[in-house]
DNA sequence: TGTCCACTGGAAGGGAGGGCTT
DNA sequence: AAGCCCTCCCTTCCAGTGGACA
């Protein structure tokens, strides 16, 4: 009998392995603990592998929890989208002219992150397809079959009517200027358009001409709109939602979803008008609703009882308080299920969603912070120097001394103050520094900035950059704090 | 009540890099 | 090769901000 702690739930596990069941469980006052010989189930399980040959046997035989982890990920459509019933009727209510040879309005879907939006619109784009026939562009994943688990046949090619419908996914988070968008868009009508160099009229020309060139009705989703407005303004949309006065046999119909609401007031009147023609709100879910979702998915996703009672109300209410996002209680869900699986325990128990909460929390920070330019990082340890070493409020103005002298170390360019309070406005958009505008009155006007990660997390991740490294002996003197 | 401060944030534009056309 | 275009990152300029202080 081997006795150890689980590193992540500090449970005490024991180990037997003589048992036929080759796996953990839970001490009990009755078992006599002989030997502690690691610190952590995942110490234990690579110090006695005799070769990777064996780990991977081990892994495969090992007992698993999940069925199908797949059916967890946000980017399968499930066949039936529960408590979306109202939004799916109202999406198909204006689709349906499509149905009818006409073209359906302009709609604009809001709605928070994770409220289902672009699962519902591909929903009931990937319907009309199949009834009126026509391609889809849609990336979503085939709608499987939970019996057998293979794709289910797509019947669309039986039901083709005179104007065929192509459906168009954009992401705009990535296709996210004029230039992009149509030259994504003239891609799948069939013409190769070079990354850049092409005048955006020419593209416009070569994009319309191959929509143009037999009659069909296109439905273009354009997934956070608001992105292709944030950096292109509101041209591009301007001429999409005018282009059926350029066409003859083709037609298009604009789907713009968009999480921000306000977005919409920057917009030019004429493009609002046409874009807004139809509006769809998407409430948040609250927690029982996300415990329906949560219900519904495990029971294709894991093996039959082995999610305690508590594990999904847990990923639910911590869901909700995130403002009801679907998505992060499927992440969730699945996190834990793979820790679980990880520490070969039996069953997700509700320990195993609180790590995966953190880890999950973990995981984005430092791949965020990973991933920065040097620039921000230099930005992003000025922060954390001066709250180790100089505590009290911190304005734009003694960052700005630090990252000039940290700049003037590594011999890099020394950005304006301006773009340093860009870079500031972008770290605290990402989570990473909190940014609050004062006022100090003749003091005058700035940011109040504190780390939004705590300090620990900053230094290991920064000061493994070889570049911040090199600055890592620094300490800020006295003069550069301006309050 | 007017002045002042230390910025913020919008707008315009420069220039480097990458790519296309002529 | 020259000219043109787009994108990205950055600078420069400047009006605006709002509370403390004289």
């Amino acid at each position: 009998m081997i006795h150890l702690t689980d590193k992540d739930t500090k449970m005490p596990l024991k180990y037997d392995e003589n048992s036929k069941n080759k796996n953990f469980s839970e001490v009990t006052d009755n078992d006599d603990l002989q030997y502690t010989i690691a610190s952590s189930v995942e110490d234990f399980n690579f110090n006695k592998q005799a070769s990777l040959d064996d780990l991977f046997d081990e892994l495969l035989l090992s007992n698993s929890i999940f069925k199908n982890k797949e059916f967890l990920r946000h980017t399968y459509t499930p066949e039936i989208l529960p408590h979306r019933k109202n939004e799916i009727q109202k999406l198909a209510s204006i689709l349906v002219s499509a149905v009818k040879g006409e073209i359906p309005s302009n709609i604009f879907v809001y709605g928070k992150t994770g409220t289902g939006k672009t699962v519902v619109v591909k929903y009931v784009g990937n319907g009309l397809v199949k009834k009126v026939g026509g391609k889809a562009f849609l990336k979503t994943s085939p709608t499987i079959d939970c019996n057998t688990g293979l794709p289910k046949p797509d019947l669309s090619a039986n039901l083709k009517m005179n104007m065929p419908i192509t459906f168009i996914y954009i992401n705009c988070e990535v296709v996210d200027t004029q230039y992009r968008l149509l030259s994504k868009l003239s891609e799948y009508f069939g013409q190769s358009v070079p990354l850049t160099g092409w005048p955006t009229d020419k593209i416009y020309d070569v994009f319309s001409q191959s929509l143009d060139s037999e009659k069909k009705l296109v439905i273009i989703i354009l997934d956070e709109v608001d992105q292709l407005f944030k950096k292109g303004g509101d041209d591009v949309l301007y001429n999409l939602t005018r282009i059926n006065s350029d066409l003859e046999n083709a037609k298009v119909s604009i789907i713009g979803i968009s999480n921000d609401l306000k977005f919409i007031e920057f917009l030019d009147p004429r493009v609002r008008s046409s874009l807004g023609e139809e509006e769809i709100i998407f409430p948040p879910y609250d927690a029982p609703q996300l415990m329906d979702i949560l219900e519904d998915r495990s029971k294709i996703s894991f093996n039959d009882s082995v999610i305690n009672p508590g594990v999904i109300p847990l990923c639910a209410a911590f869901a909700a308080q995130e403002h009801g996002d679907a998505r992060r209680a499927l992440d969730l869900l699945r996190t834990a299920g793979e820790i679980a699986e990880r520490q070969n325990a039996k069953k997700v128990m509700e320990p195993h969603v609180r790590i995966a909460k953190d880890r999950i929390e973990q995981d984005r920070v430092s791949e965020v912070i990973k991933t920065l330019p040097t620039q921000s990082k230099l930005i992003l340890y000025s922060v954390y120097l001066l709250e180790k070493y100089m505590p009290g409020e911190i304005i734009t103005g003694d960052v700005f001394n630090i990252y000039k002298d940290l700049s003037n170390i590594l011999k890099l360019d020394i950005l304006t103050q301006r773009r340093v309070s860009d870079l500031i406005s972008e770290l605290d958009m990402l989570g990473i520094l909190n940014a609050k505008v004062v006022s100090k009155g003749r003091y005058g006007r700035t940011r109040e900035i504190s780390l939004g990660v705590t300090p620990t997390q900053i230094k290991s991740l920064l000061e493994n950059d070889f570049k911040i490294k090199k600055v890592s002996s620094y300490v800020p003197p006295i003069q550069h704090k301006l309050v």
